[in-house]
DNA sequence: AACCAGGGGGTCT
DNA sequence: AGACCCCATGGT
């Protein structure tokens, strides 16, 4: 539950970029890459007086290597994503002629991308694409969902959950995602599990 | 199917 | 200051 959430449209490149940059990393972090990224890579523009590095271009990636990329703090995400820049700096993905294609040729298409898999491209669908169905789960998701839905299901793989998600959370389920994401984040990490009971809110 | 590498800031002790 | 946590993808 969190009155006022809304999922607000992004940048394709930008998003895309950014959730490859995100494996394994807290936000903290992923926003630090981001910063490195821009601050290092990104054109300046003049707002009024402030002075803002924008993200960089795909073309301004590609032209990089891994060697700068990884000063950035990006680790072994540093040939992943330049080999994505490549990939569409060159043309040979057209981020914005994927909008056409369905929910299911979409994430296929995503997740050919080096450092794409089925989380990330998720992400990217619901926060660049629309595709308000998109249900990313992360760890924080999965431990939501199995509390909730699952108490004592063990053997409960990524596919039945993936399957679950869909079917239970339908063609919004990019929002549920959302308030269970806020919901997992609010009442603690994994090490709360055991300790919490008072202060739990639902939904 | 299960297991593991990989990088570095965050958080706890 | 040092220990441990974080946790998606790709490859074995
Ligand atoms: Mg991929």
């Amino acid at each position: 539950f969190c009155l006022g959430l809304r999922i607000i449209r992004q940048p394709k490149w930008e998003s895309l970029a950014t959730f490859i940059c995100s494996s394994m990393k807290q936000v903290a972090h992923i926003r630090q890459i981001s910063r490195n990224l821009r601050e290092r890579f990104g054109e300046i523009r003049k707002i009024d007086s402030y002075v803002v590095h924008i993200f960089p271009s795909a073309e301004r990636i590609a032209a990089t290597s891994a060697g700068e990329l990884r000063k950035c703090a990006l680790g072994y995400r540093a040939k992943n994503l330049l080999a994505t820049a490549r990939l569409v700096a060159s043309g040979d993905v057209d981020l914005g002629k994927l909008a056409a294609l369905s929910d299911i040729d979409l994430r296929v298409r995503l997740c050919e991308l080096p450092g794409v898999g089925a989380k990330v491209a998720n992400c990217v669908m619901l926060f660049a694409y629309e595709r308000l169905g998109a249900f990313p789960i992360d760890v924080w998701i999965e431990r939501v969902l199995r509390e909730r839905y699952f108490p004592r299901a063990l053997k409960l793989n990524a596919r039945r959950l993936e399957a679950f998600t869909q079917q239970y959370f339908g063609g919004h389920g990019g929002y549920a995602q959302q308030y269970l994401f806020h919901h997992a984040r609010k009442t603690g990490g994994r090490r709360a599990v055991g300790a919490r009971n008072g202060t739990r809110q639902k939904r």
